[in-house]
DNA sequence: GTCGATAGGTAAAAGCATTTACCTCGATTA
DNA sequence: TAATCGAGGTAAATGCTTTTACCTATCGAC
């Protein structure tokens, strides 16, 4: 396979045509009226010599590269959120788009230099991914080029993909409402530190919103909330360590992250009491981790998969500026006590479950 | 900024020059004499017309495009090798280069229409990362094109990067006879089924092997081995309960992952073993499961980031054919009782592990 | 016989950067 | 004085595809 590759100078040579013939009958074009037998020629020609177009010749013409420029702060790679990426190959693929990636590792230069980077290679667009909530500088960019902001929002930028934190939360609470939780719950992990909007998710704070708020809506709150900065194992081990010596009535524990939970399975163990029977832990992101721990960590995931298809899909469609909010998978283990009894407020979380599931 | 980009003629009008001047001026070639206020006009230009080049003209006429391909069966997104895409990223951005990154999915059909998506967009070379062993089918490819193999090997094709699994299974046992072990260490996972080299990373034969060899050094062996085929947490934990109801002698587990070693903690603590007080555990990979355990688990690294650092470095450089076998990291951690009493062996393996981690 | 359609095409420009093969002008050399 | 040389450039071709603006032959209608 040493020789050139073949130009559409040579499948026209071949079939005895002209370029603009070959051309026209490759793209389909409409309002051209060329002889069956002349799409026959032109067609086996390309069979036979294995023609394929130069992307790079063609993007010049028509500033159309099928290449979208995927630029990250440090998500892309991260087990946290290699989903995102595998999400939008995955859809960029079925869309015969591939994608540029480039990390930056949160550093504006660096983001300045990828953005020009991939334009360079005539992009269709561009999507920034981020885990930082700060608001993204993002560099000039043609008005021409279309843009898609994933996992934050951007005042500049109108389209973003975000997890549905708020209908998130809501099921987390209901996962153990419907268990028969009621004056028993805690809360592990939240941290109301006026910096956590800054550096922590967007969206964290949607996510507490929505878990006070499904409270609320059944007349119920915390009995007792722990907050720390970073949200590891550890962290979860030592607040929930300190929370069950200091007080005997809590029997849930919903955990801000599946780590937190992690450190929280040890405390409980440690204390003798085993997870999914004598107390129940619930928490988010659905990470690698909560499929390890047993019993399995009921837990309401990140849809990252889902979120970068849908990044691509929303950058290749015409779609106008807003936010779009992808569902939170509610990822049922054994990691919650079930009770017997039917409370009017059980049935009324399971339902609120049920429709959810089914939507 | 939704003014058209600046071409080369743009800057050669600003600058009162031709276009050919502007671009032998721009690339510095050699054996041309421009004055130096030429040189100073057109990079005045540049400056305020902001210009970059178009890439793709410029790989229509040079056929070089700073771009690499980087095609993976199942390996770039994934939490297990995230660090390969993330080592080949940044070696690529500091060599001026961008990723295009495709998945195939272990599909060769999607595998030759990658291959040929990434050389439409005239890439410079092409890396191909698996996790799989299987003889990688490699649609043809020109031979103008550069092709690295990244973790597995190829007959068809000569430069492969691999982890050096030979001496990292030697330090794995030298971590434990260093510690006082000698007759009192099992294997876990080790599947000596011949299947397993069909799927199985291409290395394992490696790293046993190494494994094998070291304790043969020392005049060693196994006492137990347990194999099985998945290597997931619930295997460790089999495997390791099994063992341990069975007799008592061991006070060592090599677990071929850190995925069994997780398991393994589990089995010990539920038999009132402390791992790092009453038995030691090591491992391979440095999971990042491995940082969460508590005691940390002591475990032989795969070194993804310096493998793909590795392979975009051989892709851009003119090295010939051959292995290029990249040092894993010993990282130690408190899995591991360390005997007090200094046997000669103890002494020898404390050595070579000295003399390694110098290196 | 001539006019007009229409079917079936094609020549050439455009898009942008690189590169080869010149070209001009003044100074130097023989 | 004529030939040469070097400094400082430039025109035009090239790479490949797309697209605009034609072109030619044939057939039917009048």
């Amino acid at each position: 396979m040493a020789s050139k590759r073949a130009t559409l100078a040579d499948v026209a040579r071949l079939a005895g045509l002209s370029p603009t013939t070959a051309s026209l009958i490759l793209n389909g074009k409409p309002n051209t009226r060329f002889s069956a037998d002349a799409h026959r020629r032109v067609h086996d020609a390309v069979a036979q010599l294995g023609y394929r177009p130069n992307m790079g010749a063609r993007a010049l013409r028509t500033d159309r590269s099928l290449t979208i420029g995927f630029i990250s702060d440090v998500v892309a790679t991260t087990r946290f959120a290699s989903g995102l990426i595998r999400g939008a190959l995955e859809q960029a693929q079925t869309a015969g788009h591939l994608l540029l990636v480039v990390e930056t590792g949160d550093d504006v230069d660096r983001e300045v230099e990828a953005v020009g980077a991939v334009l360079d290679r005539q992009v269709d667009g561009i999507i920034f991914a981020t885990m930082r909530a700060r608001e993204l500088f993002v560099p000039p960019i043609p008005d021409s080029t279309r843009v898609v902001i994933l996992n934050a929002t951007s005042a500049q930028f109108g389209l973003s993909v975000l997890p549905d934190e708020e209908q998130g939360g809501r099921r987390a609470v209901d996962l153990l409402v419907a268990a028969g939780h009621t004056d028993d719950i805690a809360l592990i992990g939240q941290s109301d530190d006026v910096e956590g909007d800054l550096f922590r998710s967007a969206t964290v704070a949607r996510r507490v919103q929505g878990l006070r708020s499904e409270l609320a809506d059944f007349g119920l709150r915390f009995v007792a909330e722990e907050s720390c900065w970073e949200w590891e194992p550890e962290d979860g081990y030592r607040l929930a360590a300190s929370l069950l010596d200091r007080r005997d009535d809590i029997r849930a524990l919903l955990c801000m992250n599946d780590r937190l939970a992690f450190g929280a399975y040890q405390a409980c163990q440690e204390r003798g009491l085993t997870v999914g029977r004598d107390i129940s832990i619930a928490s988010f992101d659905n990470d690698e981790l909560a499929a390890y721990l047993r019993p399995g960590l009921t837990t309401v995931g990140l849809p990252h998969e889902a979120m970068g298809r849908a990044a691509v899909e929303l950058l290749l469609s015409d779609a106008t500026p807003g936010e779009r909010l992808i569902k939170m998978p509610v990822v049922k283990r054994a990691s919650i006590v079930e009770g017997e009894r039917r409370s009017p407020l059980m049935q009324l979380a399971s339902e609120r479950l049920a429709a959810y599931d089914s939507d």
